[in-house]
DNA sequence: AGTGCGGCCTGTCCGC
DNA sequence: TGCGGACAGGCCGCAC
């Protein structure tokens, strides 16, 4: 469910609460979410000290004195801190504890979520290894996408949400960076020129710029019970938005369905 | 090798 | 109001 800008928003707000803490101890209440929960999370990695909160796609990295500690959020995933002793709700399966007084909540109803411990540089873990670009770095251009489009004839919006193509893009974004470049979401990606690929790579950041300075307005709901830090109240340009007029041109939003995800386009201003 | 699809789970919404 | 089916902001593993 969250993509780039709500986990780079809830990365932002646990760093402050974490950095420093000591963690001492894990309780799951189900034996995996995507994949199956270390048996032995809670002894690895207590005493483990936070020293960073970092950000790598669409993963979390709390970086420990001993290790570091993945998460991933999957579509329905959501993180609070709590105090000891709050009764946990049904979709609450993994408390890490902090200190001696605070809880990491993993919520996750749908459990595609991803809860992993290494002692390993994460960033060189098979799930991670294989990650393109993030967004904002300089690595990231219309050279590169053209270049990794090169050969290639799926079409352009399945290779946006490839994370080997760029780390954190999900279905919104995708959908709406391609609204942004003017870029019909069906075009195979080799058609594409490399002014295509400029304005794509300039609309992806712009898209994703908008919505973490949108999620900085959420960072208060952190550690508030119920609330939802990072999953903010979007106003899409496209997404979720067919047969409203489209906010430039007035003509109707199409949708369909690519490799199984909606994708949501203007037929007059994207082509 | 690149590509598309099914499956994992539960909740919600829509049409009948 | 109840029910079935489709769908959900993700990802992996597999078959072609």
């Amino acid at each position: 469910m969250p993509e780039l800008p709500e986990i780079e928003t809830i990365r932002r707000g646990l760093e402050p609460l974490l950095t420093g803490r000591t963690l001492t101890g894990a309780v799951a209440r189900v034996a995996s979410l995507r994949r199956p929960l270390a048996g032995d999370l809670g002894r690895r990695l207590t005493g483990a000290v936070v020293g960073a909160v970092e950000r790598r796609g669409k993963y979390l990295l709390l970086r420990c004195s001993t290790g570091t500690l993945i998460l991933h959020l999957g579509m329905s995933g959501h993180l609070h801190l709590v105090e000891r002793g709050t009764a946990p709700g049904r979709h609450d399966h993994l408390d890490l504890l902090v200190d001696a007084d605070a809880v990491l909540r993993l919520t996750d109803p749908r459990r595609f979520g991803t809860v992993l411990w290494t002692g390993e540089d994460p960033l060189h873990h098979p799930l991670l290894a294989g990650l393109g670009p993030e967004p904002f770095a300089a690595a990231l251009s219309g050279t590169y996408l053209e270049e990794k489009a090169r050969g290639r004839r799926l079409a352009v919006k399945s290779f946006l949400m490839d994370q080997k193509t760029v780390a954190g893009i999900g279905n919104i974004y995708a959908s709406e960076s391609l609204f942004v470049a003017g870029i019909d979401p069906r075009r195979p990606v080799s058609a594409l020129t490399l002014q295509e690929h400029d304005r794509l790579c300039a609309a992806l950041r712009t898209v994703l710029a908008e919505a973490i300075a949108l999620g900085a307005t959420t960072l208060d709901d952190f550690s508030r019970p119920g609330g939802k830090p990072g999953y903010f109240d979007l106003r899409p340009r496209v997404y979720g938005r067919a047969g409203e007029p489209c906010t430039v041109c007035g003509a109707a939003i199409l949708t369909l369905r690519q490799g199984g995800r909606a994708s949501f386009f203007c037929p007059f201003c994207q082509s």
